[in-house]
DNA sequence: TGGTAATCGAGACGGTACGTCCCGTCTTAAG
DNA sequence: CTTAAGACGGGACGTACCGTCTCGATTACCA
């Protein structure tokens, strides 16, 4: 990346780098991360297995760099005027994200397979979870700073509330977040901040926890 | 040789089929879903694993029946005389379902494995979303009948809401479905309920798809 | 057997005796003595295994069994009026029963067994050597007593000399004892005997071991 | 890439190909053919079973080997200046063979399992029998050669009748060639040559088949 | 411009688990 | 009490992939 970088020894050959990439996502795609060999991805992409062990250090690491590609950078940029707009073309860009490429696969993939390994638990925190969460908040401060609604203190909860219901759709319903589905859950999103909003911290429950 | 020599029903025993279930539920909760190995089930239960075979296709309709066992048959039974008590008495249930038992190990296993396997994913959801969905129609239900809200249209897209925001945050957040999340869940399920009741469907959208 | 043996308790099943051994020949026949499984004879059989496993120790027992039940008891016993006639007619009956039954396959495979297990071996002398050996004596016994010769003292190596002979021909030759091979076969017997006469412990050898 | 990027050749492990060999060689001489398990041959030869299939597509084939290795080159190679001192010579080594090594427990499962397998049969032909009587014809030629009996037409015959009575005396007898074997099995071999010279085709006999 | 060291493809290696086959024993219901 | 049926615990099969390890051959920096 940087003007050293060219200097630097390990000198990872491009075309290896993205045919493995290419062919994961591929094989990923057509058959689930649950059915994604290495050996079949070293194969595809013309690739020595020792080539992809050199690189990642097992299969999850592959695949997170495989999703992080899938994942347009601008997912949530888009400002259409109020607070619905906003999260409706979240979740068509989301909806396309999902239908159109592997990500839903690679990712939901990625998930089971962190509920015994911490560590890529923490990694997919840092991949999947923060940046939603930054865009959902991003999403809210427009909206704050449009006037719409009052700053939120749950934005995160909020976050949360809506990717978990995208994943319940996709993981186990119809596959589709169609335009019924995208309607309830702008609803839905829309009377959780405002009624954050409205009732604050309830004056008669003590927080504890 | 006679005319009643019907077929005996293949007898199974009574043991082993206990043996099987109680040693895939520990080697589950101890190593989750993914290390969970057919032989090791088969050596723990101190079975052939012929015979987990002879009644199980697979490893994940084995570990279905060991979800089933493991979900007690009132999570959602509690009567607590308001919509908030009931849910709040859910979570609590589901919390300690999660937490005290590998059920949540190998119901998300289950669902990733599901992502290529469609009979699997049917499985599920008769196995799992519809008796979630009924236990949350039924709290709808009463609150309802009590007059605390209208009878809502949506209670599936509600219990799907609600079963999505469990498991984001027991994947991917902090593995307890604590108070002030409770609380939060509980706030949104009941504002996404009345606004589905106050607004209606709302006249300007047009209801397609 | 005897007619007191009718009343004997172990109310051993005719038929399924019968069928099991008709069963085991068929299939010893047509897969060979190694692909001769006791599931598959119990299931021709319409046997229960249980019924198999009661009457015969192993595979081994019922096969001897089986193959006593193909040599006709009368192998030997023609007295054409000649040694050579007497050998050749042996030879005759030998080529059929090994070309037309199992009895071949199942002798065979049995004393591949047997080199592993000693008890074995010994019921196979008894069973096949013995036989066989007292078959070739009377048949020498006769031409001494026409006078064709002399009476051997080697009378069991020729009878090896001859079986080994035989063997060696079915096991890893055509297959099929020939005219041409017969006649070699017969020919050296005759001189092998005649020598035997003729020459006594030759003096210039000492006998020891 | 370039025009010579011909496919490399298998490179096979020398120190695992040997250790499958020795390893084989060891259980099938304490264990017997029918109980060398390729399980134990891997694990005693620390290599996967993985290796052992990549090179050998089965258990016969592998003992083939063995049993090749197990031969020396020179079982047959002594001239004594006569053919009973070649024949008796022979005989010794052969004692030696099947009494202080593997090889006759291996040739005799190999026998039996190719009864039901042509290929393998034909496979034993080549690697045992022809050998064999090639080494019995250079005998009988030598002798020829010498004046000690005219040259043979049957020297196949004679190769497999020794060789016929060699194993009989193995498989069912006292699994020794003792002294007093040896010499009729030399008599009988040597009044065998001598009479197929002596009396040439019978002229009295009609030669068909 | 040629030397050389890391990377490349290929794929063999020691392993682990798979799902199947068959063993010899045990259990059940029918006769 | 025996039988047919077949489930049972067990052990070996031959296969699929794992992640590591050799191999030359290729490549791109540096001398």
């Amino acid at each position: 990346m940087s003007i050293a970088a060219v200097a630097s020894p390990p000198r990872r050959s491009v075309r290896s780098h993205e045919a493995v990439l290419a062919a994961a996502a591929d094989i990923a795609g057509r058959r689930g991360y649950g059915n994604t060999r290495i050996e079949d991805i070293a194969a595809q992409a013309g690739v020595g297995k020792q080539t992809i062990y050199r690189w990642w250090p097992n299969r999850a690491a592959l695949l997170i760099e495989v999703y992080g590609r899938l994942v347009p950078p601008d997912v949530g940029a888009a400002d259409t005027g109020s607070l619905a707009g906003d999260l409706e073309s979240l979740l068509i860009r989301l909806s396309a994200l999902y239908a159109d490429t592997p990500a839903g696969n690679i990712l939901f993939g990625l998930i089971a397979e962190a509920q015994a390994d911490t560590e890529l638990a923490r990694q997919l925190r840092d991949t999947y979870v923060a940046p939603r969460r930054s865009i959902v908040r991003s999403i809210l401060q427009r909206a704050a700073d449009r006037g719409e609604i009052d700053p939120p203190d749950n934005t995160d909860f909020v976050s949360d509330l809506f990717s978990g219901a995208v994943w319940f759709q996709l993981l186990l319903g119809t596959r589709s977040l169609d335009r019924e589905f995208r309607r309830r859950l702008v609803d839905a999103v829309l009377c959780t901040v405002r009624s954050a909003c409205r009732v604050g911290q309830p004056p008669d429950r003590k927080k504890r926890t």
